[in-house]
DNA sequence: CTGTTAGCGCGTTCAA
DNA sequence: TTGAACGCGCTAACAG
C-alpha cells in the first residue's frame, strides 16, 4: 500500500507469496501455472497497482517499447495530411494508456524495401500500416506478425481497420442523385491505393442505377489536384452537375476551381468531399461530406497490435451522410 | 562490416580498440575521455551504424524510452487542434530518428497536480509542454530537470522554444494599418495563455502608433469563438474596419460571423489570422496571416529534451506576414 | 583518464 | 507446476 516507489514485479512475487517466475508467467499470460498462484498473483497485482516496465520488458524480449504509425506515399508530404494527424493522435493516446510511445515514418511507394527496413528496426513494439498496398503487407517480416494492422485494406496476415468506402460512397452518391443530379463526375483517390475501389465501384453501381454515366477522374487527396480537377471535369463534360472527390481536401480544391471557373455552388453545382475534416464546417459554402470515426479506426488498429489481439480479418466502420451547404 | 545484427556498445567499443565504459562515455558525451578514444569510438560509431538500444538504457538511467507531448487546456478538445497535431508529427518524427516514441497527453488548466502526475510516471524520456502556463511548469519535479521543453513560454528552469509573437503581431496589424485600416479589432487567446501577452502588447503599441483605440476580445483559439466573437466585436463597435485574431482558426470563425451579420470580407472588414494552417490558404476569402515554423519549434523542442542539450533560456522562432484576399 | 564490476526489471531456459 | 539462475544492452560506481 505504501506506494511510494512504483511496484515491480519482485514485490507481486513477495505479495503473492511465489516466485517472480511465476508471477512473470501469469502476468503475461504464457506459461503454466496453478489456479491457486494464478488467484494470489492477480489479486497482488491489483493491490500493488502494478504496470510491468515497458523498458525492462522490451530489453528481453527484444520488441520494442514504440508503436511505429508509416504511411505510404509518393513523397513524404503525405504526412502533413491532416487525416496522418488524426491517425496519430488517436494512436498516441492509445499508446500513452499503456507506456510506450508511437513514431511516424513515410514509406516511400516505390522503395519496396523500406517497410521491411523499419520492420527490422530495434525497439519496434508494433506497426500501423496507413493506406497500404497488398504487396507492401507482404514485405513485413515474420518476426512482426500479430503485431501489425493496417489502416486500409488488410492481407492474411495483416489485420484491416478501414472505413466503410463502399457504403459511405454509396450515401453520398444517392444524397446527390436524390437531390437532382444526374451528371455526377467523381475525383478518387490515388490509383494505387486499393482502398479506393470499393468506392469507384459504389458510385459506379448508383450511376447505374440511376442511368448515368460514369466520369471518373483520378485524384491524389490533396486540394491542388482537386483544382485542376474541377476544370478537366467542367472541359471535358461541361454539363457536369455534380462532383463528388473521396477526399475533403481534394473537394474544398474542387470548390475552388469550380470559383475561379465562375461556376456557383451549389446553383450550377453540387460538390461534396469524404472524410469531414474540421474545415468541411468553416469553407464556404459549408462542404456535404461523410463522417469518418478516424479516431476510433486508428484506436483499434494501435489497441489490436499493442495488445497482441488475433483480430485477424477486417473491421469495416461506417460512414455517415453529413449534409452542409455544398451539395 | 557484416552488419547483419544491430550493432552494440560492445561491438563499437572492440572496434575502437577500448572498453565498453569508455565507448559509453564518449557516447552518451558524459564522463572524461581522451581526444584519442574519442575519435576511435565516433569513427566506430559511424563505421557500424550504431544506435544506443533505447530500452537498455531507460532501464539502467530509469529515464524512459518515451517523448511525452503534454497539453495545457481547459478541455481534452485542445488535442484536436491542428496545431496541436503539426507539434505532434514533427516531434515524432524527430523522435523516430532516435528510436523513441512519443505519446500525447491533455492537462486539465485546472488540475495542478496532472503535470507532476505525468512527469512521475515511469517510461518518460522526455516532456514538451505545449502552451504551458508558468505556475504548470513550476509543478514538473527536479528530477525531470534537463529533460523538459516548452513550446510557448518557459521558466528558469524550463528552456523555452517559441515564435516570436511580438513581431508577428507587429506585421499582421502594421499590414492592415498600411492597407488603410484603422478601427482594428483583435481577438486573442485565452486569458490564461500567458505567450499571447506579448502579442496583445504589441496590437496595442502599434494602434497607439497610429493613433488607434485597442478593442480588444477574448478567444480561445476555436472557430466556434471567433464566429461570436465576430458578432460581439460588430454589435459593440459598429464602424470596425478590421479583426485580427491570434489563431487562424479563431479567424476562419470570424469570417463566419461576419458572413452571417452580412459583411463584407475584406470590402467591409478585413480579416487576419495568425499561424497559416494548411487551411488558411483553402479558405474563401482566402485568410491573410503570419506563417509559422511549428514543426522548426517543435523538432527544436523535442531534440533540446531527447539530447539533453542544455539550452536554457528561449529561442524565438520569425514570424512572416502571408497576404491573401482577406486583408 | 581508463577498465572492471555490479546491477536496472524482466522473460526464459533448465532442473527439480 | 514451480523456482533458481542467467542474460538482454547499457550506465554508474569504483579502483587503478
Amino acid at each position: 500500500m505504501t506506494a511510494e516507489h512504483t511496484a515491480t514485479l519482485d514485490d507481486v512475487a513477495r505479495a503473492a507469496g511465489v516466485s517472480r517466475a511465476t508471477a512473470s508467467r501469469v502476468v503475461t499470460g504464457q506459461g503454466p501455472a496453478s489456479q491457486h498462484s494464478r488467484d494470489r498473483v492477480t489479486a497482488a497485482v491489483a493491490a500493488l497497482g502494478y504496470v510491468p516496465d515497458a523498458s525492462a520488458r522490451a530489453l528481453v524480449t527484444r520488441t520494442g517499447t514504440r508503436l511505429a504509425i508509416a504511411v505510404i506515399g509518393h513523397t513524404a508530404a503525405v504526412l502533413d495530411d491532416p487525416y496522418v494527424g488524426r491517425v496519430l493522435t488517436s494512436a498516441a493516446h492509445v499508446a500513452a494508456e499503456r507506456e510506450v510511445g508511437v513514431s511516424l515514418h513515410w514509406l516511400p511507394l516505390h522503395d519496396p524495401g523500406s517497410l521491411a527496413r523499419l520492420a527490422d528496426g530495434r525497439g519496434l513494439g508494433g506497426l500501423v500500416v496507413v493506406n497500404p498496398t497488398r504487396p507492401a503487407l507482404d514485405t513485413v517480416p515474420r518476426s512482426l506478425r500479430g503485431r501489425v494492422a493496417a489502416v486500409g485494406v488488410g492481407t492474411r496476415h495483416v489485420p484491416s481497420f478501414d472505413v466503410d468506402n463502399r457504403s459511405g460512397t454509396d450515401g453520398v452518391v444517392r444524397h446527390l442523385v436524390r437531390s437532382g443530379r444526374s451528371r455526377i463526375a467523381m475525383v478518387t483517390g490515388p490509383s494505387w491505393l486499393p482502398c479506393g475501389d470499393r468506392a469507384v465501384e459504389a458510385y459506379r453501381k448508383v450511376l447505374h442505377d440511376s442511368g448515368g454515366e460514369p466520369r471518373v477522374v483520378p485524384g491524389d487527396f490533396t486540394a491542388i489536384r482537386g483544382a485542376k480537377a474541377a476544370i478537366e471535369i467542367m472541359a471535358r463534360w461541361p454539363d457536369t452537375d455534380a462532383v463528388f472527390a473521396l477526399s475533403d481536401l481534394t473537394a474544398l480544391g474542387v470548390l475552388d476551381g469550380l470559383h475561379a471557373l465562375g461556376v456557383r455552388v451549389p446553383g450550377d453545382v453540387a460538390v461534396a468531399g469524404f472524410d469531414d475534416i474540421t474545415f468541411a464546417g468553416l469553407s464556404r459554402p459549408g462542404l456535404t461530406t461523410s463522417t469518418h470515426p478516424v479516431e476510433e479506426i486508428a484506436a483499434a488498429a494501435a489497441r489490436a497490435v499493442l495488445d497482441r489481439r488475433d483480430t485477424s480479418g477486417a473491421t469495416f466502420y461506417p460512414s455517415a451522410l453529413v449534409v452542409r451547404d455544398s451539395a
